[in-house]
DNA sequence: TGCGTCAGGTTTACCGGTAACGTAGCCTAG
DNA sequence: CTAGGCTACGTTACCGGTAAACCTGACGCA
């Protein structure tokens, strides 16, 4: 807590003003090289700590906190655009505040209200899906909101990301044309994951009117992980057994699910098919290359931090930014 | 930034002073029950948000921030030890600042440079490697620290985690039980990681002791991942053909690893047994379950988050808390 | 009647910076 | 030689809370 040395300390030990000190540690202007000298050794003597707490509240805003609200922190997927968020944020000095909502909107509201209460220089939430509560929020804290991985043509503030329906269609015509005619979904989350869901639907509205509607669904109510796509696809299965090819939520759900093929002794691709979403890495270096969409998660990051930052350093910013995804055709479609 | 309403506004409008509301705001005593109703309605109304930059800044302490620094964001296991911390600490009103050090101590040292100007109520750290410097921070800054991972004897102040040391020796023994005689290492991050390189101390030594050193190492210079798995046992197996088990950095190395045996033909564990470490999901599910140590992340946070909010109350808690690792012998080792 | 006590407040003094403005001394152009 | 401008500072006020000290009227009670 109280670190000793604050700018008066060193003020008197130096023989100038607080605030020319506060100048000089700032590298702003307005002091001989003599003086500025003079007081840097003795900030570094007396081991000074800044105190952002003083600095932000005095300014009436944090200036360099910025808050992040993901779905959930156990995600593979997750994680990379934290990095890209990260790098692109460290970089330039600012705090990363972060939480995870676990796919409710209310939770969403109510971490926003703490954080809030930090007066944040700027706000990275996940998916286009928000309380009343939080646009309201939002509107009066007035900080820039970049809102991630669901493109939405008319986002609170800025947006970065790419259609998620989109994603379903694509990867829907990608089947019919490898001959798939009747297909399965395992997902997860149930309805709480809207992005699953938009993908879902886009995928079944292809299927459709192809005249091909979708044969089966599975939606579990657990996490997307391993576990969740190999039993999701057992259940599937004892079902419906006469499915051609099956589409899961996401990459780990796929991978579980070729497990469980594998284990039933069902050949991939020849006997079933098998499609995921996201482009995790283990996917691509499997025994067989997983059929899915990748997402360059990275860049979502990167994205939606240099949005915020040009907002912030009063550039005109894009409102928003699609960032592109890439069907992989791999080997298990 | 600027939020419409403040004490003031509320005080003015419920006809108190500004002491009552924080008093009533912050659910504390000495005011009736008509007050209470007549500052929590008026508050309300004027969408009031409570600005904790002054709050901490008035009482000297931030109270509810608490900084976390891990070496990578995009590891599958730190995604699962900062959940587990999240978890414990959003409930008890606590906002995480995340950042990431890339396996650098000095790196790290910049963050907590940043982070301890927040006067964060305290820091949960990864690893017990950090710069003199940043421990003279960590002492004048007075808060409570957390270190994880990594066990140490003598913490800077408390410490989570368990001995990597004893899991490598461990894995030394169970393959010498197997029978393995001629055991190669595939590792990455070079002499950043020190955690790993304590694992393959660990190894070595036992291996050692029984007469079977190691018989041959590749430590790439790339992140732990699929990749780097695989092409790292390529490498390891063009210089050493004649090797009957790799012990890897971890599990996302080992799959690599195995996807690439199963490329050459290899069959595991018949011609090469692979070994893992950390205990990711996707490890369990696989044909063959990876032999591994499966270490349990999410208690890692829980217990980290614990440990330092026991420290805040005041209350006496332990100073190393040991988290258990389990060897799962699986069928690959 | 006088006094202590307590509920239910109010007042005051900060916390450590920063913005805005003031000013002394010196230089330079007209 | 003097107005105006620049450099290098110093002064003052304020951000929005909180702790601590201080009031005040009602009530109980000897």
């Amino acid at each position: 807590m109280s670190v000793k040395a604050n700018l008066e300390d060193i003020a008197k030990a130096a023989g100038v003003s607080k605030m020319t000190v506060s100048r000089v540690l700032r590298g702003g202007t307005g002091f001989s090289r003599d003086t500025k000298d003079r007081v840097v050794k003795v900030a570094e003597r007396l081991g000074y700590v800044p105190n952002r707490l003083a600095a932000a509240f005095g300014a009436d805003q944090s200036g360099t906190l910025v808050g992040m609200c993901v779905p959930r922190l156990t995600s593979g997927l997750f994680g990379h655009v934290l990095d890209g968020v990260d790098r692109a944020l460290s970089r330039l000095g600012y705090q990363l505040l972060i939480g995870a909502n676990n796919h409710s909107a209310d939770e969403e509201e109510a971490w926003i209200r703490q954080v809030i209460a930090w007066r944040p220089a700027g706000l990275i939430l996940s998916g286009r899906t928000h309380t009343p509560g939080t646009v309201d929020l939002l509107r009066s804290a007035a900080a820039p909101v970049v809102e991630i991985w669901d493109l939405t043509t008319s986002p609170i503030d800025m947006s970065v990301g790419f259609s998620h329906f989109d994603c379903g269609a694509e990867m829907g015509q990608f089947l019919l044309r490898r001959g798939r005619r009747r297909a399965g979904y395992v997902g997860a989350l149930a309805r709480a994951d809207v992005m699953g869901a938009a993908r879902l639907e886009g995928f079944d509205a292809t299927l459709s009117r192809a005249g091909h509607p979708l044969v089966a669904r599975e939606i579990l109510h657990d996490t997307p992980g391993f576990y969740a796509g190999y039993y999701g696809l057992e259940t599937l299965l004892s079902r419906q057994p006469a499915l051609d090819v099956v589409y899961f939520h996401n990459d780990e759900m796929a991978i579980g699910g070729m497990a469980y093929a594998q284990s039933r002794g069902l050949r991939v691709p020849e006997d079933i098919g098998i499609a995921g979403w996201g482009g995790m890495e283990a996917a691509s270096i499997l025994p067989r290359r997983l059929t899915t969409t990748v997402v360059t998660t990275t860049a979502i990051g990167k994205a939606a931090a240099e949005a915020l930052v040009a907002r912030l350093k009063g550039e005109a910013g894009q409102d928003v930014t699609v960032v592109p995804t890439r069907l992989e055709p791999g080997a298990t479609g």
